[in-house]
DNA sequence: GATCCCCCTTACGAAAAGGTAAGTACCGCA
DNA sequence: TGCGGTACTTACCTTTTCGTAAGGGGGATC
């Protein structure tokens, strides 16, 4: 119910990094636990704006099951539990950081012209 | 029908990035048009294992309209059409290349283990 | 005692994404 | 004349994803 398990094995790179990352909040969640290196749940909620429990469990879930985020759960009352990155995880952010550029440049250019995007055809 | 045009703005670069490339499809597409420089339809959807027509073509349009591919059309019989990367495209492919690495160890790393990702708790 | 906060879980339903199959218009080949 | 190849389009249906709303168990606060 959460995430079909992925039928077949990757093609690339490219496919099996694109798996892990897709969901509507998982960027961001990385994003946040990248800057603030630990993050509560309710910490995590707050960041992400307009996530619901729900989808912050779940995708929280999914990315301890690939390997992303570690998860320490204390045995309080009440409940503590201290989301971080692994290994993978900060590897991963690191591999994403690129592609950040990418879309920030992206979206600065998409701020001036929205209708068409020029490209040197002349050369 | 083709694809929610994306309410409100993107967040962070991350967040824009992945809206673009996230499809069933689209990394392959990005891979196999980065290594080939110019592919036809057929080419693409012979290089491309399982995907469907109307994937292809969906995926291809909304890559056309993101600004990444190129889509020239010649005015032949039969049809001839020829998709290469924009700038834009390249750029992204790029960007896409440290994500492609990561995920290509990831795989290295399942081959060995498939039950768990032993990290470096004692650092 | 009611309410809030903590970190979830479950049920239900809508929206989006993806798959299947057929049709289109034309041509070359046998 | 029938078949295959080119590059799609359209209709229909299933799967996956996401959102909403509610509950839950316990402690602290008002």
């Amino acid at each position: 119910m959460a995430k079909a398990p992925r039928t077949g094995p990757y093609i690339c790179g490219i496919d099996a990094a694109l798996d892990v990352v897709s969901g509507k909040w998982k960027g961001l969640i990385l994003w946040e636990l990248d800057a603030h290196r630990v993050r509560r749940f309710a910490e995590l909620r707050r960041g992400l704006p307009g996530v619901s429990e729900k989808m912050l469990t779940q995708h929280l879930r999914e990315m301890e099951e690939d390997g992303l985020v570690h998860r320490k759960v204390y045995a309080e009352v009440p409940p503590r539990v201290e989301y971080s990155l692994t290994e993978s995880g900060r590897a991963l952010n690191q591999a994403l950081a690129p592609l950040g550029a990418w879309g920030t440049e992206r979206i600065r250019r998409e701020a001036f012209t929205t209708v068409d995007m020029p490209e040197t055809s002349h050369g």
